[in-house]
DNA sequence: TACCCTGTTGAACGCAGTTCAATGATATGT
DNA sequence: ACATATCATTGAACTGCGTTCAACAGGGTA
């Protein structure tokens, strides 16, 4: 048993996590560098292919941390919010907007790693996903108690998709000119009108 | 002047363009390589740079392209739509997702470009994302004849977004699951929904 | 034709990620 | 406690990328 070894792997682990984690918040995932990281950590360039794969498995380390911080938002944001399923889903739609703007470093390298075609997603990518669309779907069924579990799916799925896309392109300021307030106001504009429908 | 080298430039020029279309379009933006460029084209490296500054250059000329491609087909599809506004738009909404279906790796180089922070998006860019804005909006005040211009932009920002977001994680196969009819069918359900309401 | 000038070339540079032979430390058996 | 085998760690070296620039060649002009 290696104990002494094992410990000072996951201490060199856990530094790498936290030293890329403040690296891709403030600079990006493209400021991830090798020798940057060995020279902050103290190591050597190999030892972090001693603990990591290469670069894209720390990078998806922190993705994972970044995915779960989301998640705690959101969810946050569902347990203080009004009754009324609508608004539910406003306030969760807005707490993203805000953790992405609020981490949009962070946030962007979520889905700036591209994986090799055919690849499948992490388990923790779909695990965290699941629990967001949980959070989607249950105020849905309440709007929409007619649809079956199908639609509904297809429905949670549409309405992330949309407030994803918002916030992305809003966000984006190359195409300039869209205030927080505003994309606030179109997340709930969309999702109001949307749930507000007799159907 | 220079007539014969101006017209050799110009060649060199487009050469590099219809090889870099079809290598972005077959391999992505990623397999973009100045060595293979030159070797296909038969040219020089150093070549390339006396025609793009540099190869972000060449792959923004093809991005030109490719927008100026996908706002046809949203154009030609506008065109046959029937009179319903509402159906205008999910039509245009489909033809967009037919694009980025059919021509996905050329699709997604219109976003996988980062920019330098601050840098401005290429005018071609915004006039093209104008085009596109103008053939929503027009149904769109057709269908909320009330609302002022300032609200009609901000829905017309809202609905392509949303669009955008459901065919970006919808061919995004990490996520996996959605079929092509069920992509359809959510631009579909999100838009109804949407300019269903009385409101 | 001779000569300058400008376009073209491709070897070389800088900077990434990643590897692996050499080194050093650790754990085990006596 | 020591010797020794085993394994972790190191960092120089390798590969592959975009980009540059001194040297070269060929076209335009007198």
């Amino acid at each position: 048993m290696a104990t002494k070894t094992e410990l000072r792997r996951q201490e060199l682990r856990d530094k790498l996590v936290i030293i890329a984690e403040r690296t891709i918040a403030q600079d990006g995932l493209t400021a991830l560098r090798a020798r940057d990281l060995a020279g902050e950590a103290g190591c050597a360039v190999g030892a972090i292919y001693n603990v990591f794969g290469d670069l894209t498995d720390l990078a998806l380390t922190v993705n994972a941390r970044t995915f779960h911080r989301l998640g705690a938002d959101v969810a946050e944001a569902l347990a203080n919010a009004p009754e009324d399923p609508v608004e539910q889903l406003v306030v969760m739609a807005q707490a993203y907007h805000a953790f992405a703007a609020q981490n949009h470093l962070s946030w962007r390298a979520l889905f700036d790693i591209e994986r090799a075609p055919g690849e499948a997603a992490p388990d923790w990518y779909l695990q965290e996903m699941g629990q967001l669309f949980t959070y989607i779907s249950d105020p849905l069924a309440v709007i929409f108690p007619e649809r079956d579990s199908a639609e509904l799916a297809l429905l949670t799925r549409a309405l992330f998709s949309s407030v994803h896309g918002i916030v992305l392109l809003g966000l984006d300021e190359a195409s300039a000119g869209v205030s927080t307030e505003n994309i606030d106001h179109m997340i709930a504009l969309v999702l109001r009108q949307f749930a507000a429908s007799p159907k």
